[in-house]
DNA sequence: TTCTTTTTTGAATGATCATTCAACAACTAT
DNA sequence: ATAGTTGTTGAATGATCATTCAAAAAAGAA
């Protein structure tokens, strides 16, 4: 027996940035090694492929994601606060230094969830995942009276999630100044009226 | 001298959805050839590249877009059942069969500007041009008095962008269904109010 | 230690790709 | 008609890429 010498987790963490700086297509094996430390061989031992490195790579991103949503709303505070706050820090992740270097689902989505049907449904599924949870959240605002109920959460969750991913490519075209952030002000009054 | 036999308009409509459908980087030169009926050499001698070609399309594509806006906003209706039947129009486009197919820009944009500076300069100058006529729209719609003043143009211009960047996205994993109508209305309603 | 199993290494492989090029064909101008 | 110019053809080129593989190294079991 023998034990991998890698750590998994920054291995992932790497190639995710890789996957997402450049793209999956573009992402060559080389830049993979150079990004994870492991040759070439070893990244087939571990994940048989290119592409089952993407696919593990998709795996920790939902993990962080959760950590990251579990992290905000944790109901410490008026689900409306936590609500605005989840918002702000998309808005500051928008205007991060690069921001093309936004969601990697988004981003696999529009690159390979086209041509390769198992990654389509693995991204369809972890959104899906997604809108529950922010439908969650939605409902409880509802359950508090914190919104009125005459639209659902549903309805409200589906309109949010479509401002999020617009926000990401509005951001694609103006990194500069607050404009992201007055659209993510009012996506939120929109949401919560 | 001698004159190019191929119709240069359908060749660039061709690349155009090769483009769409498989990505620049994922679409050979083999698959041009298929789609265009031109062989390499020709494409060389017309466009230089491969690059020249996808910049070729690019611009076709926005004289496209243009006649298409052109051809809504007409001025023979209130701006605002105009500005109704551009949504329901980009709702449609949404909807139809293979919705991946949607905005070239937006898909270049993710693809390839990252890593070309020419290229993303090109396609933020069209996005600013497509901002700057939705502006003026709105701001026909404050001068008449079919919405008010207490939201500029810009704001109201930029909000819908986003909204539609949201609606193509979001379509990719809910083509079913009305949602995106539904999503499209609310938007409509909230630009407007 | 020695054997067995698994990982690591990095060069080799074969496929695919954008691009080039030289021969050829078509059109214009004289 | 003929020369000159330019588009077309499609095979050849060289680069890049994902993937494989055989040898070496490491670690636990005996």
């Amino acid at each position: 027996m023998r034990i991998a010498e890698f750590d998994r987790e920054k291995v992932l963490r790497s190639a995710m940035t890789s996957f997402m700086d450049k793209g999956y297509g573009k992402t060559s094996m080389q830049d993979l090694k150079k990004a994870t430390g492991l040759h070439p061989g070893s990244i087939y031992c571990a994940f048989e492929n290119k592409r089952g490195l993407l696919l593990a790579a998709l795996e920790q991103y939902r993990l962080d994601r959760n950590a990251e949503f579990a992290g905000i709303f944790t109901g410490q505070h008026p689900v409306l606060t936590e609500l605005k706050a989840y918002l702000d820090h998309i808005v500051l992740e928008c205007q991060s230094c690069d921001a093309s270097r936004a969601c990697l689902l988004t981003k696999a989505l529009n690159e390979v969830a086209e041509q390769d049907a198992e990654v389509h449904d693995i991204i369809t599924l972890h959104l899906a995942n997604w809108q529950v949870a922010i439908t969650h959240v939605l409902q409880q605002a509802i359950d508090q009276k914190e919104i009125t109920s005459d639209r659902n959460a549903d309805l409200r969750a589906h309109y949010l999630m479509m401002g999020i991913y617009g926000l990401r490519t509005f951001a694609h075209t103006h990194p500069e100044g607050n404009t992201i952030k007055h659209l993510a002000d009012q996506l939120y009054q929109d949401v919560c009226r």
